[in-house]
RNA sequence: GGGCUCAUAGUCCAGAUCGGUUAUGACGUCGCCCUUACACGGCGAAGAUCCGGGGUUCAAAUCCCCGUGGGCCCA
């Protein structure tokens, strides 16, 4: 009766051992079956340490997913990415080598960033693996590889020629920090103290001037017209007359428009090119002629006059001293403005004119919308995120980028005519370093070409995922059998990004949703509920935490934790508690590896009644397995495992286990009870908890990997389930009672069994030692 | 201003769809206990105006309405 299992806790240092059987026996390998199960994960970007202790959680979850469907029976695709592309590296390789992007030659950046990613990557792959993470690793793909990025050019070739894209010049959200264009999609907003300003305006012919309120005085110079909201009674009488603005001295027109809300400021607005895009709409709609008043390096221009060359923030210094020596101000407030900002510099944006490509997408939102309902979120709620977003798309997507490390837009222009040339999709093409692949303009017939020197938007390349693991345009056999591809699991925060951008290029080039299902997870947040960031220094660095603790502890914890779609909060110290219930699993198999496995027996009343509550946890497992809501198992598990199994069924039976004092039939029922249960946990916690699952299988019941085995499904049992309450109340007023009279555990007494009980009479009577 | 969402002990969370005894469990705190699986344990205790107000009902943490506060998103 010497147990099998001699340690006397769970060491997390097993798991080191286990990763390496998965690892030698490829058991999580993918070969394309009919019907396959592909999971369109996410390829994080190697940011440098410390990884995000949520996005830690989030790819642990992911591969519960992965093996909640293995276990299901399905093929399971798994395939794994890194995303190389965009800003981060840029900002990160010149602040390592203290150089500025644009003054370095673009090879020679191009390999720094190149060198950084490497190291970065091969920490992450590190980290990714000692989660326990089943992907396929071997061949895991890169966002920046020249397979990737010509798929991405390809698919851009192809929407080409499908007239999908076009260049205009319009107002484009600018960061003069990064040096590039942005999308809507990449603005946040954040509050910003800042000064409104109150500047007198004279009204023509009058000795009369109203009261405009602005946060932005400097773009006077920029200002075409002044709108008041028409039912604002009080500027009525001066609506049509012209207005004259101080220091430029221009005269501007007062008009009316609904946009001005009588609240703010004075209730008279002055329009500017551009302030803010509802500057950028009435311009457009007055068809006024811009004056671009902030130039690309982020400085005033010559429209400023004699404030040119300084940037906004100072001109505004300059310009309200000016004003105020004018006697042109009437007063300033200091005030917390919603400001849009860049989501990556974290610098207001600016609003000015330049040419971009955009892709059409305003015409696809009705489509989209029509897929977005075809998807099945988990969890439904975050459906909203999609729509609202939708809601609100009112421009195209502009795409095109002034930085180095992304996919290069594939172009050449004619020197003489510019007629844009695009090349034949197939390979990776580098336009500001490569001869093009073609010697005559067709427009012209001239044979000189320029390179275009921009990249794209990453979301370009981000957005074809489940096309590159689908092999698109490459192997269409295997497209077939994988696209649509089966889930999309991704963060909340970027629904209306990656998850948008992704449904309109899927559509827009196969016709087809690219997933039937989504699934969105929430933030992990500190433990006051805040952002983590490194700059305010509460990230957790989840490393040294699952050094420290396991894998098993840190995927448990995240099961336990986070409720599936909500935000959840990072504590160190509730990781590390959550490796009591592994010790407590761990203990119970200790005690079970003493006896035989027997796969058949006659159980009891008691075994009866365990046996029926564990079909209840099978049941409700199956429940959030079926949403891929790992909260409901863990905690199902948990209480099961800990509070009825361990607590009240193991002390009821153990003496009958041991055959003492019962015939061999019935210590069978117990053994066989005991272990059917255990297995059953042990399954049902594989999707979880990988490696103890493995780990107690293999020591007990096969010499096979829990991981090929199928999920435990519900039995029809007898429901006995009514005796729980009755079994727990009556073993706690033994134990109560035996602590009052001083008595050890062992000691006997004397206590009736209720009536309601009496089938249980011979195990109570052994477990409490009754008279 | 609009949308989504949340509000239950010091902390986290269950109680949703389907209102019904004394509001679940965990962490933490405190007390007692080595009981041959486990002191990474066991037993027990303290700790909750279930955000506020109103309504429906014999009965509301739960359903409805109106607020308040937080988070995220959008304008």
């Amino acid at each position: 009766m010497e147990p099998k299992i001699t340690e006397k806790a769970w060491n997390p240092e097993l798991e080191k051992n286990i990763l390496k059987q998965w690892e030698e026996s490829k058991i999580y390998d993918f070969v394309p079956k009919e019907d396959n199960f592909t999971i369109d994960t996410p390829p994080p970007y190697p940011s440098g340490r410390p990884w995000h202790i949520g996005a830690a959680a989030h790819y642990s979850q992911i591969d519960m997913i992965a093996r909640t469907a293995r276990m299901a029976g399905k093929n399971v695709y798994f395939p794994i990415g890194i995303d190389r592309n965009g800003l981060p590296v840029e900002l990160y390789t010149e602040k390592k080598h203290n150089i500025r992007m644009r003054e370095t030659d673009r090879e020679e950046f191009l390999e720094l960033c190149r060198e950084s990613l490497d190291d970065l990557e091969a920490e992450m792959i590190l980290i990714m693996k000692n989660l326990g993470i089943s992907g396929n690793f071997a061949n895991h793909y890169r966002t920046d590889s020249d397979e990737y990025r010509s798929l991405t050019q390809a698919t851009f070739i192809e929407l080409w020629k499908k007239e999908e894209v076009y260049i205009a010049n319009r107002p484009n959200n600018y960061d003069w920090v990064s040096g590039t264009t942005i999308a809507d999609a990449e603005i946040t907003y954040e509050d910003i103290p800042t000064k409104l300003v109150y500047m007198k305006f004279k009204i023509k012919d009058t000795d009369k001037e109203i009261i405009i309120a602005s946060t932005r005085p400097e773009l006077l110079c920029a200002c075409k017209t002044i709108i008041v909201n028409p039912e604002d009674q009080r500027y009525t009488q001066y609506i049509g007359k012209k207005i004259v603005v101080p220091l430029t001295k221009e005269e501007v027109e007062l008009r009316t428009h609904h946009s001005a809300q009588p609240e703010f400021g004075s209730g008279a607005v002055m329009v500017c090119s551009y302030g803010d895009q509802n500057d950028v709409a009435l311009f457009r709609e007055f068809q006024m002629e811009e004056i671009v008043a902030v130039g690309l390096d982020g400085k005033m221009t010559d429209a400023a006059g004699e404030y040119v060359g300084l940037k906004p923030k100072q001109a505004r210094t300059k310009i309200i001293e000016d004003l105020e020596s004018n006697g042109f101000l009437e007063k300033i407030e200091d005030i917390v403005h919603r400001t849009p900002v860049s989501e990556r510099s974290k610098i207001p944006i600016e609003i000015i004119p330049m040419e971009e490509y955009y892709l059409k997408q305003k015409n696809s939102v009705e489509k989209i919308k029509t897929l977005g309902q075809e998807i099945k979120f988990h969890p439904s709620m975050h459906k909203q995120i999609l729509m609202n977003w939708l809601e609100s798309i009112n421009i195209d997507w502009p795409i095109s980028r002034r930085r180095y490390y992304g996919t290069e837009i594939p172009i050449w222009y004619c020197k003489s005519c510019s007629a844009p040339h695009v090349p034949e999709p197939g390979r990776y093409y580098r336009p500001w370093r490569e001869s093009p692949p073609f010697d005559k303009c067709t427009k012209c017939g001239k044979s000189e070409f320029v390179g275009e020197e921009r990249t794209f938007d990453t979301w370009m390349d981000s957005s074809i995922s489940p096309l590159f693991v689908a092999k698109y345009g490459k192997d269409e056999e295997f497209f077939d059998k994988v696209y649509p591809t089966a889930i999309r699991p991704q963060a909340k925060d970027i629904v209306r990004t990656w998850l948008y951008y992704t449904l309109l290029r899927c559509e827009q080039l196969t016709g087809k949703k690219p997933w039937s299902e989504a699934w969105i997870m929430g933030y992990g947040l500190d433990e006051k509920g805040m952002k983590m960031s490194k700059s305010k220094g509460n990230a957790i660095d989840p490393l040294p935490v699952i050094e420290r603790l396991g894998a098993d502890t840190f995927r448990f914890w995240s099961a336990s934790e986070i409720n599936h779609g909500y935000d959840f909060r990072c504590n160190e110290q509730k990781i590390e508690s959550t490796k009591k219930f592994l010790s407590k699993l761990w203990n119970v198999s200790r005690f079970l590896s003493s006896f035989p496995v027997i796969n058949s027996g006659k159980p009891n009343p008691t075994d009866r009644w365990i046996l029926s509550e564990l079909n209840n946890l099978v049941k409700e497992c199956r429940e959030g397995y079926e949403d891929y809501n790992f909260f409901v198992p863990a905690i199902a598990i948990r209480e099961f495992t800990w509070n009825l199994f361990a607590a009240h069924y193991i002390e009821m039976v153990k003496a009958r286990a041991y055959g003492i004092g019962f015939s061999d039939e019935e210590r069978d029922g117990a053994i066989f009870t005991l272990h059917k249960t255990l297995s059953t946990i042990l399954k049902l916690l594989a999707p979880i908890t990988p490696f103890i699952t493995e780990y107690l299988w293999k020591s007990l019941y096969s010499e096979e990997s829990i991981h090929l085995e199928r999920q435990a499904e519900p039995e029809s049992v007898e429901d006995n389930t009514s005796h729980t309450k009755e079994i727990m109340e009556f073993n706690s007023n033994v134990w109560n009672e035996k602590k009052n009279k001083g008595l050890s555990l062992k000691d006997s007494i004397s206590i009736p069994i209720p009536e309601n009980l009496a089938i249980f009479a011979k195990d109570f009577a052994s477990m409490h030692n009754l008279e």
